[in-house]
RNA sequence: GCACCCGUAGUUCAGCUGGAUAGAAUAUCAGACUACGAAUCUGGGGGUCGGAGGUUCGAAUCCUUCCGGGUGCGCCA
């Protein structure tokens, strides 16, 4: 069954519609009702109504003064049958239309506190409908540090939006398990003779040698350098060979990464259906150089082998080197086939930090000359890079911030504000609220600045929990669910999802209406976000209603209500709030504690 | 050199397919707990929306150009 997502602005559209049509009696603007939800606004102040419609278009068309046009069109609209309109102020050139708020309340909240609200199929039923995200790409033989971690944030969150939305998602990770990164690790690894110590963050441990590695390349020089390349590179080919030494090494040095890895996931709570790895696929990576070599997509140049670009301004992507291996950009197109063929995929995000850009516009061209119609229907989810505030954070340089050390001081700092619950909460409950609240404020800072945006990650900043952050609309939701408690300890309680139908609304203050209007909002929002891939938009609409609820909070009374039947009535409504934000939250990947 | 992204209060950012007097947060100043949780709320000051042209009834938003910052541009991933 398909709701409408917005009645009330729906019914607004098609009685403009008919009002427009009576005065345009030779239909000369030719606008459709679809054409005036589109127009129909929400006006800058609150004060000036719920919608409004600017009259210029209609006025040009129709060679009427828009004032007048204005004025005409609330006219019609105050004769409105369906109890959808309270009054309508033309200001000027526009119509401000004030809504009947307590039909708006009885059209939103029963379904938000039955659940049925959170279910609406919004996706279109039958194109498009399988999508992949493919997330997080970590390498192994590398240290997990923040800078991954927005990757991650950005990635899961997608998987649920549009997974709210109705669409069938897949999501995927790739990781990089080959190349010369993890030669270098393994020979300063061996180099050293260490092993590690017992109850030791292996794939952390692992990462330090990486980063001493790469120190050491940089420092050598003349024969020295060349003897460590050519150790390298020996090892290398010892973990193309598939056996010996040097691939037992990598098979067992790359379990200790991913099991890394997989506990970070597990911890912040991303999910994939499907871990991919180059490994798997250089092999094909191979084939398509010969296979599309033949079919004249790709040529040889230099010795070399690629898809010559120049007619889009793209230059030439390289596919083969003159030794004969593959490339990164090889391997993507072997993935990008496979993940057609074996999932059915019609769209395809990829989320990849912006350094990335070329490299995707290269690959989605030439995907493209291979012949696979999909090609036009992957997306580069771009995002900027966290840095830190004296530059650019760096795996080789070494001067990253690795989550786990993060998320430990985090949880430090958060236990000393927490632990004056101990003897009152359990032990348990203050270490799951000490993690959710942790969770929260990283992902919500990772999420709530638009992904095209670099993000300075400043550590003092990120523990002030002050404005719009994930703690403040944790908050709003702990001190709901507090009053609904206490609520119930004097035997009020909100309405049950049965009897919701037939209740009767009296919504009157500013910051009541203005909080029904936020989880009013709340679907059409979460489709913009979802197809705009920005979860920032859902953050900002989160953080607005919560200023809104804390807005009532303080203006109305819930509990001292006049009676028990305001009282009811309250309840419900911020019930239905705490069931929005809490939805909302999920879709960005945030659990809120109960209390806190 | 070329391509793409960004430039909005001191700082960090909203501003949806062009619409009314450009909004928050933070910092700062001044207020509100015997109260349903002050991790909260109320109010003040703070802006030539990088500059200049153009399109339009109307531009932070679209176009051109310049300036400033970032990223990338064939044998790395």
């Amino acid at each position: 069954m398909t709701i409408q997502l917005d009645p009330c602005k729906s019914y607004l559209s098609s009685a403009i519609f008919g009002a427009i049509s009576s005065l345009d009696g030779g239909d000369q603007i030719g606008v459709k009702s679809e054409d005036i939800f589109g127009m129909l606004e929400k006006p800058r102040q609150d004060d000036m109504g719920d919608f409004a419609l600017p009259c210029f278009r209609f006025a040009k068309a129709l060679k009427i003064a828009p004032p007048k046009v204005a004025a005409t069109l609330a006219e019609c609209l105050a004769k409105d049958p369906s109890g959808w309109v309270a009054r309508v102020v033309t200001v000027n050139a526009f119509c401000n239309i004030y809504i009947n708020k307590n039909k708006m309340a009885a059209s939103i909240i029963p379904d938000v506190l039955s659940g049925t609200a959170f279910s609406y199929p919004v996706a279109p039923k039958n194109s498009h409908a399988r999508v992949m995200v493919e997330y997080s790409q970590p390498n192994t033989h590398k240290e997990f540090h923040v800078g991954h971690l927005r990757n991650v944030c950005l990635g899961s969150s997608l998987v649920k939006l549009f997974r709210y939305c109705g669409y069938d998602v897949v999501a995927a990770n790739y990781f990089g398990d080959e190349g010369a990164h993890i030669a270098k690790c393994l020979w300063m690894m061996k180099k050293s003779g260490k092993q590690p110590p017992a109850g030791v963050d292996k794939g952390a441990w692992l990462g330090e040698f990486y980063v001493a590695a790469t120190r050491a390349l940089d420092k050598a020089e003349g024969d020295e350098l060349a003897g460590i390349e050519a150790e390298i590179s020996n090892i290398l080919s010892g973990i193309e060979s598939k056996s010996g030494p040097w691939h037992d090494l990598w098979r067992e040095t790359r379990t200790w990464s991913l099991d890394a890895y997989k506990s970070i996931y597990q911890w912040v709570g991303a999910e994939f259906d499907r871990d991919f790895f180059e490994s798997e696929v250089s092999r094909e990576s191979q084939v398509i150089v010969e296979e599309y070599l033949k079919k004249g997509v790709f040529k040889e140049d230099q010795g070399a082998v690629g898809a010559d670009l120049a007619d889009y301004k793209l230059g030439f992507m390289l596919a083969r080197k003159r030794d004969g291996n593959t490339l990164y950009a090889t391997k993507d197109l072997a993935l990008a086939r496979r993940k057609f063929d074996e999932f059915k995929i019609d769209r395809s995000i990829y989320v990849v930090a912006n350094e990335q850009n070329h490299h995707f516009r290269q690959v989605f061209k030439t995907l493209e000359l291979m012949g696979f119609p999909q090609a036009t229907k992957c997306v580069h989810l771009s995002y900027g890079m966290v840095v830190l505030p004296d530059g650019k954070m760096s795996s080789r340089a070494g001067n990253t911030v690795p989550f786990m050390t993060l998320k430990e001081s985090i949880l430090q700092e958060l236990h000393l504000i927490l632990d004056k619950y101990k003897g009152d909460w359990s032990d348990e409950e203050i270490h799951e609220t000490a993690k959710r609240l942790c969770i929260g404020a990283l992902k919500y800072g990772m999420l709530q600045a638009d992904p095209a945006r670099e993000i300075v990650f400043d550590l003092k900043d990120w523990l002030s929990f002050e404005g719009n952050t994930g703690p403040y609309l944790m908050y709003s939701y702990a001190r709901t669910m507090s009053i609904i408690r206490k609520a119930a300890e004097s035997g009020h309680k909100p309405w049950s999802a049965e009897e919701s139908q037939k209740f009767k609304f009296t919504i009157e203050a500013a910051s009541e209406h203005e909080l029904l209007r936020a989880i009013y909002d709340f679907n059409t929002v979460v489709l913009e976000a979802t197809e705009q891939c920005r979860p920032s938009h859902l953050c900002s609409h989160l953080y607005n209603m919560c200023k809104s609820f804390n807005r009532f909070y303080t203006d109305v009374p819930v509990l001292k209500a006049d009676s028990a039947e305001i009282i009811r009535m309250r309840l419900s409504l911020i019930l239905a709030f705490a069931k929005t934000l809490r939805e909302g939250l999920g879709l960005v990947g945030i659990t809120p504690p109960e209390r806190m």
